[in-house]
RNA sequence: GCCCCCAUAGUCUAGGGGACAGGACACUGCCCUUUCACGGCGGCGACAGGGGUUCAAAUCCCCUUGGGGGCACCA
């Protein structure tokens, strides 16, 4: 065994978002980084010039950072591999170009996209392989002079041997391609910037990583770049190759099947550790029957070897799940502090500090609601009525709970009785209620959840009782009376 | 078309020659209950198919089928 130091990395290109997939992966490279005691490094592939943005950079770090992944070497933190940014080690890559045309295992094409795809037309057609027919790889220097005199910008191609290439995939064993199947792929664009099989392998190479841990869809461009590898006379590091993670349809996760982005489930109103602990289980799992993993546990029995070799599919549901089961375990001050952020986008308050008594009732909100929503933007769904003046009542409600006979006369009762309540308590309250459905001779439930939907215009929601307290006796009052007055509307329409 | 990877319920998975094929989500029945949710106790539901090897196959091998990925001057 290699005593080798673990070095692995992740490596987006910054053209988007930081989506589920690749935050999987990066959650494996860093766990594997963490649980050997590693290095973590976060590499930014920005070699396509049309795509990259400094935005989707920030988008991706930010995403990290919310999932609580933070890198050893890096943007912002510049080690001694450094820089890691691609178009920043430009100078390094064109070094190695040389090398290799200086050794004669690369050469210039000019062929021109226009007789590439002819060729590739001609080759199907004659149902040959689809690669490159070498028509540029002995070109005499007058040849080429000719093609400058053109005008045309030549790439640079990697001339493969004919030979069998064989690596052992860390999850899968024994991989084989046929080197004769493969074409003289390019290594640097007529612009002088790498193409990316040529960037990645430079840049692990030179970035020492031991362990390159990535998705399965790059487990034929492995190939190429064991023969850059071998070209250049770099050491081979390991591979593993994750499986993908699908949409429900078992098509590729994209926008159709809902948010795809990391920073999207922190809008939406997720927990962190349960998107990281919920992807962690797609295509990994303990071995065991324990599913809530925390960060720290994930790290402690993080091993590549207990990762599934096929692709799985993202469940919202599951990941549902996983949020509920952090949210019921969250302290309610925790609670508190996270839901702020969500009231001030709803404009249900005006500004993120509030004062302590505020505070306080805040406080006694989130205790009715824990455990009865799944994430933020679903609390301020359900609990609008706790912090906007005056409420929708959902029609279907007002149809099938409020509208009916006698329930006006129990509102204006009820009213009565707690306008001159003292003592506002849930039992003063609740004796209140009680006394009412007694003394028309019904159960309690007939007018508790008439009462319900005249409060929050909603017929679901915490007990009665402790909603109508914390609800507060103003706000109680003016509620009773404007459901009062929507059934008067309700009733002359009739 | 060529190459590569994969295959346990609707979904995520455990199990890797002898097990009642285990768990979780979802769905669902009952209990708790003023509603919803939570919680508790149940239920439905899987080894893709066919050949081998073996006393014995979900497990090993082969084929078929199915799914995914790649074959770019994208990464």
């Amino acid at each position: 065994m290699e005593n080798k130091k673990i070095r692995v990395r992740f490596a987006p290109s910054p053209t988007g978002n930081l989506h589920i997939g690749g935050a999987r992966t990066a959650l494996f490279n860093w766990l594997y980084a963490r649980h050997y005691k590693g290095t973590f490094i976060l590499r930014i592939e920005d070699t396509d010039q049309v795509r990259s943005t400094e935005e989707a950079v920030n988008v991706i770090l930010e995403g990290m950072k919310w999932l609580g992944l933070d890198w050893d070497e890096g943007p912002g933190k510049e080690g001694k591999y450094g820089p890691y940014y691609q178009m920043q080690r430009l100078p390094l890559y064109q070094k190695y170009t040389e090398e290799l045309l200086k050794n004669k295992k690369a050469y210039y094409c000019y062929c021109t996209k226009e007789e590439l795809t002819e060729s590739r037309q001609k080759r199907t057609k004659e149902g040959k392989p689809l690669r490159y027919d070498r028509h540029c790889l002995n070109l005499s220097e007058e040849e080429k002079r000719r093609y400058e005199e053109e005008g045309r910008k030549p790439v640079i191609r990697l001339k493969i041997p004919a030979k069998k290439i064989v690596f052992n995939d860390l999850l899968r064993g024994e991989v084989n391609f046929e080197g004769e199947l493969l074409s003289d792929f390019v290594i640097v664009k007529s612009d002088g910037i790498p193409t990316y099989n040529f960037a990645v392998v430079i840049d692990d190479a030179l970035m020492d990583i031991s362990n390159v841990i990535r998705g399965d869809d790059h487990i034929s461009n492995t190939p190429k770049q064991i023969l850059i590898y071998e070209a250049l006379g770099f050491n081979l590091p390991k591979f593993a190759h994750l499986p993908m993670i699908m949409g429900s349809d078992h098509t590729r996760l994209s926008k159709r099947h809902g948010a795809t982005s990391v920073m999207e489930y922190k809008e939406i109103g997720y927990i962190p550790e349960a998107v990281v602990n919920y992807i962690a289980h797609l295509g990994w799992s303990s071995g065991d029957e324990r599913e809530i993993f925390s960060l720290e546990e994930l790290v402690k029995e993080f091993s590549l070897d207990k990762i599934s070799k096929h692709a799985a599919v993202f469940s919202i549901d599951k990941l549902n799940w996983f949020n509920s089961e952090y949210l019921k375990k969250r302290s309610v001050d925790s609670l508190v502090k996270m839901v702020i952020p969500f009231l001030k986008e709803a404009n249900y308050i005006k500004e993120e500090n509030l004062s302590p008594v505020k505070l306080e009732w805040l406080k006694e909100v989130i205790k009715l609601m824990q455990g009865r929503f799944k994430n933020f933007s679903q609390f301020i769904d359900y609990a609008d009525y706790f912090f906007v003046d005056k409420i929708d009542i959902e029609p279907q409600a007002f149809q099938s709970v409020l509208n009916k006979e006698g329930i006006s006369d129990i509102l204006k009762a009820l009213k009565e009785e707690l306008s001159v309540l003292k003592c506002w308590d849930e039992k003063s309250i609740e004796d209140i209620v009680r006394e009412i459905a007694s003394s028309l001779q019904i159960k309690g439930g007939k007018i508790i959840h008439p009462i319900r939907v005249a409060l929050t215009g909603k017929k679901i929601g915490p007990g009665l009782f402790e909603l109508i307290v914390v609800l507060g006796q103003e706000k109680t009052i003016q509620r009773l009376e404007e459901a009062i007055e929507k059934l008067k509307v309700a009733e002359t329409k009739k």
